[in-house]
DNA sequence: TTAACTGCAAATCTTTTGCACAATC
DNA sequence: GATTGTGCAAAAGATTTGCAGTTAA
């Protein structure tokens, strides 16, 4: 079933905490096989989203992110740091899915705030 | 007040309807001022979401996107075309207000659907 | 005149892709 | 043996940046 890299890669995904890059990825994929090719871990994650078993992030600055938890989950970005944790907002697929209409297929909420350890650090907000 | 060329800039954001890449301005700007530069339309795009005048969008594929909208409203995004509508879902603030906590700045919401078009033409959706 | 801004082109960064070779079925 | 996936390197796409020259205050 699928390759080694394949296999790797799905390994890492799951192992990395938080929301790593293609790159967290490749890093942590390379101590484990030392020739493995950056096209070939997009290649594979690219393939995992399509199948619907990871998502992939966009971030305002910086690279994509991949998040390998794929039940309905909200995103709690912090404007200091950049840091993405996962959060849960009950109650807005009623609202959305009225707005929407027919067609429906889903939404993407990023709520933002500034974390404990930038406000307290007086890290200067990057928006 | 400024310079011709954020001017322009500044008008013609105001003019293009929907939601216009860096680019879409700069060819429209093209027209006023021939030699206009890319690098200067985004240097004054950022300079107005740095300032608070418009809005970012980050799109899935493609560029960013410019929304010269400030006022609170949510984005109805087609999986098929791509198009992006604003729509406004209410009640979806008090919500994330609470899930955040403290130092809560804000939120991005994200519906994503088939626009009618894409539903009657077939268009198969891209994720 | 001084400070801020522009045009141009090159650089950067992220992601994708062509192709010859290797691994898998 | 045929297909599919990989490594490598080059390409592509979007955005930023250095710098010399220009414009605005």
């Amino acid at each position: 079933m699928g390759t080694r890299q394949s296999a790797i890669i799905h390994r890492t995904i799951e192992s990395l905490a938080g929301h790593p890059t293609a790159e967290d990825i490749y890093l942590q994929a390379k101590g484990e096989l030392p020739h493995i090719a950056m096209g070939t871990v997009y290649r594979n994650l690219n393939a995992m989203v399509e199948a619907g078993e990871i998502r992939k992030l966009h971030t305002p600055e910086g690279p994509d992110r991949f998040d390998s938890i794929t039940t309905r989950h909200d995103h709690l970005v912090c404007d200091g740091c950049g840091r993405i944790d996962d959060v849960m907002v009950d109650g807005v697929e009623a609202l959305v899915e009225a707005a929407a209409g027919e067609g429906y297929r889903g939404y993407e909420l990023e709520v933002h705030h500034l974390c404990e350890k930038c406000r307290a650090g007086g890290v200067p907000d990057r928006r």
